[in-house]
DNA sequence: TTTACTTAGTCAATTCGTTTGAATAATTCC
DNA sequence: GGAATTATTCAAACGAATTGACTAAGTAAA
């Protein structure tokens, strides 16, 4: 990115900041605004008269604190946008409607078992739809659509686009989920596996809107892994950081497990369809996410012990993040309930300090996702939202005219701020 | 960073990306520039003119390629700025002076023996003024000084300034290395651990100027790492991001090795004092890096031995930072020579395909570090100049005039660009 | 109650870096 | 030799934030 910039990205951007700081620090006053943002009262005020015109702001009532004239106060204006948010894996699929503000204003799970490539497209087109038209939207009235599947993803054989992991959805070999779901609806798509989704969710509307730098741990039917670094998603060089669940549980030799010819990796100790299998053996019939809430009240003597395992694994998971990334904190969160990840959050806790190499002093803070089970689907419907108003670094850049500018083929929308 | 910009920080900017187009694609001419920032001639022009004024940039003879007018070509000027690295370890203190260009004009060495404070403060203020007064210049010439110590680092007891790691260095316990200096010598101090600086180092002179992202792994007398994204070095949120010899070997179970009473740590596997030790009492007298290398050249068996076990470790530790980083290269270098280091990525890529999950199609490359044995020097060096050229996102964004912001004491100038 | 002071916000003029359009120079192609 | 092409500069225009003057609306002190 050799690009320059100049005066019209400069406005683009402080309409973000100003956006973004009504956002996370509102209501606020135009005065209030320019202190943080370091711009004088005068630019604040033209960028809130746009911010204001074009319905994404809205002013409150006088506030007087101290001395000196009462100010307006500033909040954003929930009904400013709206997107959509599809969370697709093989047990299921959940949509979510949600406004600018964060708020989920409809839902809607349906539970699946391993649909084909047309059936899920089907669906997801149809769920879409139907969010639509309960809250009486037409379709270009949403800011885009937010797709999350499980990790990793690879990119289409012509390299434009990228397709779903063809492991977690046998029969979905070099399906482009995105440009086909575009096509269908025609509004931008944005294709993201969920650890990820939750990640940029959880920087949105949850803590991380105060966090510059974090891990979110994500327990879908697997293991995967989301990280934010100075507030901006990181997705790798091929889009797949993050992908935990690959990690080597023993760092030397090369024994691979008989039971799945791959080499020992931890996200054998976080596959769900396996736990239940052997919940079943042991006599007990499970079958979702919240049947496992049951027996964990229960104190069921096999889920206990998975958990024991499952928490050694991610203590030593935690110690890798904490020595390779240093981030400022790790959040856990996905479609495991509250209960069992905090109580694998306690067991991590209690193992930690005395697996840490000594003479070791700051350690970042550990926290539950604030989303709850559908952290994914609100994850991925603010990927929209996100691209709309996040004042990332690369707004102020000049983009390259010519083609070929290596993004592959996901849309990315002329940006209205 | 919720701060905003305006047209003053466009042009600093601005400045830095011209500077940045000649530094890496030059010699260009004010037309090829224009091109590739995306900006107007008028513009570069108008740029070009302030940096041959401050004499960064030089004109050369003028090239003529196709029909139309020939152009003038644009090359940075090496003597526009001077910087001095400092590479410290308990065993040697090495010294260059670097221009612009990256061309090590001078260079002095020393072996040491876990020296005091005093005594290793006393040897660097000397180096440094040894290595000024032989390019004939004043103090207040140098950009700046950069020095390199074996991480991790942690923060001073006062809250200010980052301290040298009291493992490596007995009786360094809170010692504000880049303070002190600062204050002697008059000039910015910069404090980093020697890998994450080599990797700033190949991002600036070497291989990363082409690379977005990449890990250097460092063979220093211990093993550390550094971390490039997007071009920019990534420190974490206590500056010690990288920090791969404390990854644990084995991801769960505590147990503590009885030798150290740390958890089994890849470090173990890459301390150099541990392994002369394991030669010496194999009969084979070892005390330098050098004799190493005269050892692998005669295939000594316990060389070789340690050899299998550390690219056995070093293969796990890179699909570690493949699945959680998804970098675009891996580099390899440090203080050990270019055929020992290798002959270890040679071993690590015969098993590191066997050792992968099923189904990764694309997979980071691969790539010794350009600098050779002075990598860490070389890379401090480039840290003062770093600071002052290289055109990164918040140098357009403005700074807070508020005091405590963050930033713990280590000096950053006023840049001049 | 009056007066002084403080703070929020707007209007108008200024500043400054980039852009646009015109002009000039140097070279190749026909 | 003339037309086309490319590099570069000069001068004017544009558009963003800033600055300074001003009004409005409150608190604090006399």
């Amino acid at each position: 990115m050799l690009t320059g910039t100049n005066l019209v990205y400069t406005k683009k951007y402080n309409l973000r900041i100003v956006h973004e700081a009504i956002r996370v620090l509102g209501p606020l006053s135009r005065a209030d605004i320019a202190r943080h943002t370091e711009l004088s009262v005068q630019t604040i005020s033209n960028l809130v008269k746009e911010l204001l015109a074009l319905r994404l702001v809205q002013e409150g009532g006088r506030r007087t604190e101290g001395r000196g004239a009462p100010s307006t106060t500033l909040t954003l204006n929930p009904d400013g946008a709206y997107a959509i948010g599809l969370d697709l894996d093989r047990d299921h699929l959940t949509g979510v409607l949600v406004d600018l503000a964060g708020n989920v204003r409809h839902r809607v799970h349906v539970e699946l078992d391993s649909p084909s490539p047309a059936e899920a497209l089907a669906l997801m087109v149809e769920t879409t739809n139907t969010l639509v038209h309960r809250q009486k939207l037409r379709l270009n009235q949403v800011a885009g659509l937010g797709v999350g599947v499980p990790g990793p993803m690879h990119q289409a054989e012509n390299g434009k686009g990228y397709v779903v992991n063809p492991k977690a959805f046998p029969g979905w070999h070099n399906i482009p989920l995105a440009s086909w779901l575009q096509d269908q609806l025609g509004m931008p798509v944005y294709l993201e596996n969920n650890a990820m989704a939750a990640a940029v969710g959880e920087r949105w509307y949850g803590a991380g809107r105060q966090i510059d730098t974090f891990f979110y741990i994500y327990f879908g039917s697997g293991l995967g892994g989301g990280l934010v670094m100075h507030g901006q998603p990181y997705e790798g060089f091929t889009g797949n950081a993050g992908e935990i669940g690959y990690l080597p549980t023993i760092l030397a030799g090369d024994a691979t497990t008989r039971e799945t010819g791959d080499p020992p990796h931890v996200g054998l100790h976080f596959n769900m369809p396996r736990l239940y299998e052997t919940l079943r053996r042991d006599g007990t019939p499970v079958n979702t996410l919240e049947d496992l809430d049951g027996l964990l009240d229960a104190r069921h003597p096999a889920l206990l012990e998975w958990m024991d395992d499952a928490s050694d694994h991610l203590t030593g998971l935690v110690l890798a993040i904490e020595y390779l990334l240093d981030p400022e904190a790790i959040c856990f969160g996905g479609r495991l309930s509250s209960a069992i990840v905090g109580e694998l959050m306690d067991r991590v806790a209690r193992q930690l300090p005395a697996r840490r190499i000594g003479g070791k002093v700051t350690a970042p803070r550990h926290f539950l996702a604030t989303a709850g089970v559908d952290a994914a689907a609100l994850g991925v419907a603010t990927l929209p939202i996100y691209e709309i108003f996040a004042p990332a670094p690369q707004v102020l850049l000049k983009q390259r005219r010519s083609p070929g500018n290596g993004d592959p083929g996901v849309h990315r929308p002329v940006t209205s701020l």
